[in-house]
Formats: structure tokens, sequence, C-alpha cells
DNA sequence: CTGAAAGCGCTTACAG
DNA sequence: CTGAAAGCGCTTACAG
């Protein structure tokens, strides 16, 4: 039983001011046309009563909750929280309140973080799908709730996206271990129904096929959550005939993986092979052997995409559907460096 | 002007199943008495308009919005957002919507995402407060809405709160660097306003006392976001007559970067001085010198207040003021050694 | 400049 | 087993 709270309304204010609900109203929203006594009155009333206003009556009238939910995968991960926190910081400005839930890679429970959401009427939606179904975005969009995903986007289905350009990013890491001299590059992990994995493999491709070499075949081994798949991958790759000169991770948490695992086995990193990543994390910097990386411009990613969905959510729909790609910077690191001498 | 959305209502269906609202919501809610047959008819309406309850309204009756928001320093920092994570599997299970809200360690910030939170009526809030000024807690508390504190408290204002004893914990790791044989040990950095600076060095002078040792003053010189002040502070300390063999920091954020000062000066760590953290962060074991820490339950403590406040919540106040304190672990690595020999 | 009434989409007694 | 009415705390036309 919950306690019963006293919390004052704007009818308390009325019957002590001895006006009507509506003139209590119209003054704390500020709105012209109340003769200064009253309003003067109003406002001591409601100090007094320590007035706050509900929104829940508010919203329920105006259809607009001023509330935004965020559906990522994992809020307690930097690559997402950073996000979040880009999007809390332009929502703050403008006193929209942001709920946010992990769907930790799982579509059961992204179906139902995102119909707790529609329920709860936000005005609009920011998602990084799990990409394992689309049924849950596709009730979010049939219901004509702006959304904005985040990262990964569906092929096919045109909507509004903000992210890098995963194809471009690698393929410009890949030119530059080629220009070091590599031939062997493999791409290694990720899940390939991820489009962040996907086009990561297809940067490498286009990269190798502009260099006239022949791309090796992607690795999609899981994510550093699944480090005995890894291994198990990892090992395969090192004891094949051709062992590769550098791997291209598809993210740090794996490269730092791999790389561990490699200095582990006592081989030298990158004097035997060279080892990147992506996402730029705050120990890539810091690792032992430095590593050499793709930084994403997380933070504004998040601030990207609540601009657009607050456009959306104002009725702009200019340039509909929209995709923003942010621009990444190759950091360079000891990680990489010439292939062994033959 | 917002885009308008059509949703289905209970009167909607109510209407096209000639029943009551009564009868479509008590049907809804799985309430019993209900027909068989108009129980189908209502479900299978309902199903054929998409319909989804509408929280607002039900929690305008209710007065209860079945949301909880949480005001922390930083959502995107992994210390804060691991806490997050750990409120949020919680409130998950229970169907509780989370709202989050950055502070910044500003309180005009964070005065205003507490405000947009009463506001927005959720039925409790977990925050860790700035600790710059306590009105905007008090609010909360004079509201009773339910509330509960995480990582820091208020001297001489009982409250719910969840945290690790700081004291105990500092007090164990310096028993360990004393027993290493340091003498000249330095607490390092916070700010002397925040409980958890303030604690930690508690437990450093009464380790020292047990110890029979002086126990330094601490250096107060800010945290790893003030680089500026906490180098100055650093190199005033080196320069002091008697140099210290240890340094605890105030956090891992710091200790990194006092660590790699240190290094940079041509010191070496722990060799000419050992250095120790707290937080236990991400990159503390993968290092260029592993960094010793305590390692913090920071999930846990999120777990923990959720649970804390849904019984708060319902109604459930026994034991209050509770304050949970959760176990700690020193994670003896490689940043601290032996002293240095005279 | 101000008020009475209706309504947002639900739930809750109260009848029958 | 079902319905009519009132009410949650606001805002919005509409009068005056």
């Amino acid at each position: 039983m919950p306690l019963r709270k006293y919390r004052a309304t704007i009818k308390d204010i009325a019957t002590r001011t001895g006006v009507s609900a509506n003139t209590v109203s119209r003054t704390l929203r500020g709105l012209p046309h109340i003769h200064p006594e009253t309003r003067q009155r109003i406002l001591e009333v409601a100090k007094q009563l320590n007035y706050k206003r509900n929104l829940l009556a508010r919203s329920l009238v105006l259809k607009r909750t001023e509330s935004v939910g965020v559906v990522i995968t994992d809020t307690s991960n930097p690559n997402y929280s950073r996000i979040i926190r880009g999007v809390e910081d332009y929502l703050y400005q403008h006193n929209i309140n942001l709920m946010v839930s992990s769907s930790i890679g799982d579509e059961v429970r992204e179906r139902s973080v995102i119909d707790l959401f529609l329920e709860r009427a936000v005005d609009g939606m920011i998602v990084t799908p799990t990409m394992k179904s689309f049924a849950a975005i596709e009730e979010i969009v049939r219901r004509h709730v702006p959304l904005v995903l985040t990262n990964r986007y569906f092929k096919g289905h045109p909507m509004d996206a903000v992210r890098v350009d995963n194809v471009n990013s690698i393929k410009r890491l890949t030119h530059y271990l080629l220009d070091l001299g590599h031939e062997r590059i493999v791409y290694f992990g990720g899940h390939e129904y991820v489009t962040t994995a996907e086009d990561r493999y297809v940067g490498y491709r286009k990269a190798m096929q502009e260099a006239r070499r022949k791309p090796a075949p992607a690795v999609f081994c899981g994510t550093a959550r699944e480090p005995d798949k890894v291994n198990r991958a990892l090992v395969k790759l090192l004891r094949g005939k051709s062992r590769p000169t550098a791997i291209l991770c598809y993210n740090d948490d794996l490269a730092v993986e791999v790389m561990h695992r490699l200095l582990d086995m006592g081989l030298s990193v990158p004097e035997d092979i060279s080892v990147a990543g992506f996402d730029d994390i705050d120990m890539a910097a810091m690792l032992r052997v430095p590593l050499t990386t793709v930084a994403q411009p997380t933070y504004l990613i998040g601030r990207k995409a609540a601009e657009l969905l607050l456009r959306r959510i104002n009725g702009d729909m200019a340039d509909f559907p929209q995709q923003i790609l942010l621009e990444t910077n190759i950091m360079v690191r000891a990680s990489t460096g010439p292939p062994p001498a033959r």
C-alpha cells in the first residue's frame, strides 16, 4: 500500500484564491490577460502550497509527454552510454525526460521494453536495434511514433538513422595496412546479421579489391562476450596454411581479447602480427601494446539522433528518411606495423 | 505541430463491442466475473484495433506511475552506468520504467532534473547527490517521494542509502601498504565535501594511527577532470622534503593520471613509488603497469538500491533509514610493491 | 479579465 | 455478470 502523498493541485490553489481553475492554469503557464493582483495572489498561494504541476495530467490532454525512450544494447557499456549522454544533454536543454532500457541483444527484451515505452506514450524513440527481428521496430513505425535508429539499420526499410560509415572507415584502415605491406589481412569477429559487422567486412573487401588482393573469408565468430568461440576461431586461423599478418577485429573489446591471446601464445604484436580494432575504447591507448583502432563520435551520434528526433516530433519531416553519417578517425598506435619479413 | 497519431482507446473497444468501458477495462486487466463470450469479443476487438493501454491515464487515477528516476553524476561514466544497469535490470522484472539524468556534479542541473522528475510524478528516486547543496534532496523528502541514495550520504540526515564502506576499504588498502614496509603514504585527490573522498581519508588515517605512523595531510586536489590542479599538487608533493613512497588516489581515473605523470618524469612504479586507486575500472588490469585498486560492486549497488526503493514505494518502511554497505575487494596488482631501500 | 463546462483515457465504487 | 457515474489533474474552446 503506497503511502498517500499530499500534492497541491490547481484546484487547491483556485479555491484558496477564490478564482477558477482556468485562471490558475493560465497564470501558472504565464499566459496574458490576467489581472496583476489576481496573478500575484495565485502565485503566492502556489508558492505557499509548494505547488508543482502534474505533468501526467498535462500530457493526457496535450497528447504529448515530453519524454523520449532510448533502447540500446547495454546501458553500462561506454560505447552506448556515451550515446545516451549525448541524447540526454540535448533533451535536457528542451526539458524532455529520457527513459532508457537495455535490450542486451535479446529480441524478447527488446520487444518488451519497446512495448512499455509505447504504453507510456513516449513522444519518440531512439533505438539501436538488436537486428534479430523487425517486428518491434515495425510496431513503432506503424503507430507513427517518431523513431531514429543509431549504429545499425535495416536494409530496404528507409528510416531515419544516425551512424558512422563503417564501410568506408574499415576501407581506410585496410588501405593503411596494405600500404604497410600486408597481404594476408583477415576480418575477424562480429555477427553477420548485424549491419556493422557486415559493413565492416564489405569495407575490407573493397579495399582489398582496390589493391588487387584476394580478400579472405570473414571469420564471423561472435563478440568478446563469447570468448570460447572467438578463441577457437583464432586458433584455427593461426593454424591455417597461410597465417594472416594482420587481423582486423570487429571491435576493440574483441581486439583486446585477440591481442592478449596472441601475446599469451608468445607471439609479438605487431612484429609477428598486427591487430586493429574499432571504437577507440578508453583503454585502447593505455594497453601494454596500444591499439590501432577507429574512433567513433559516440556522444555526437546520440546528440544528432536527439536533434533529428525532436525535429520529427515537432512535425518537421524534411528529408525523411534521413541517414546521418558521422566522421570517424583512424587512430594509429603501436599494435600495427609492417608485416614480418618472409 | 505534432502529427496526429491514432490510438485506440477503451471507449473505442466498448462501442465496437456494445459493452461499457467498465467491462472492457475489467476484461483487459484480467479481472473475474466477465462472461466468457463477452471477454472473447472484447479481446478480439482489442487485438483488431491494435489496442495498447495508455499508462498516462492509468497513472493519473492510480496515483502511481510505475516509473523511477535516477540522478547520477554522469550516465556515460562506467562507474555510474553500471549502477544504472543494476537498477534497470531489477526494474525491468517489475515492469517499471527508468528515467535517467546526469547531474554532472552541478547543483543547478541536479536541482532542475530532480524537479522535472517530481513534476513527472515518479514513484521514487535513486540519486547520487552532488553534495553541493541539500535543497534538492530535501525537496524529495519533503514531498514524501521514496528516495535511496547511492555512493554518498549526508551526515546527520538519516536516509536510505546503498554504498560501500569507504573508510574500511581504504583502511585495508593502507594496511596492505604498511605491511609492505611503507611509512610515507599520502592520500591524494578528490573533493573534501564529497563523503567518499572524506571517508577514504578517514580510513587512511585510521590505518596509520593503528600502525602508530603519523598520517600526512590529505591532498584534496580534485579529480582527473582537473588535470592541471592535480599535476601542480603532484609536483609539489614530490618536491617536498619527505617524498612519499606510496600514493593512495581518490579513484582510478586519478591514479592512471598520476601513474602516467610519474612514469613520464622517469620514475618507476612501483620501484620508486607505489600507486593505488579505487574503483577497479576496466583498464586497471590492462595498463602498462597494472593498477592496485579497490573493486566496488557497482552493478550490485544499483540493484540493491532498486530493491530497497521498491520496498519503500510499496509502503514497507522496515528498518528505515537503512544503510546498506556492500563488500569491496582489494585487487593487488603490479603498481604497488615494497618501498625503495633507503 | 474571468468562469463554467467538457474532455484527455483510464479506474473505482456503487447499483442492479 | 454488467453499466452509469464520478473522478484523477490538467487544458481548451466558448461565453460573458
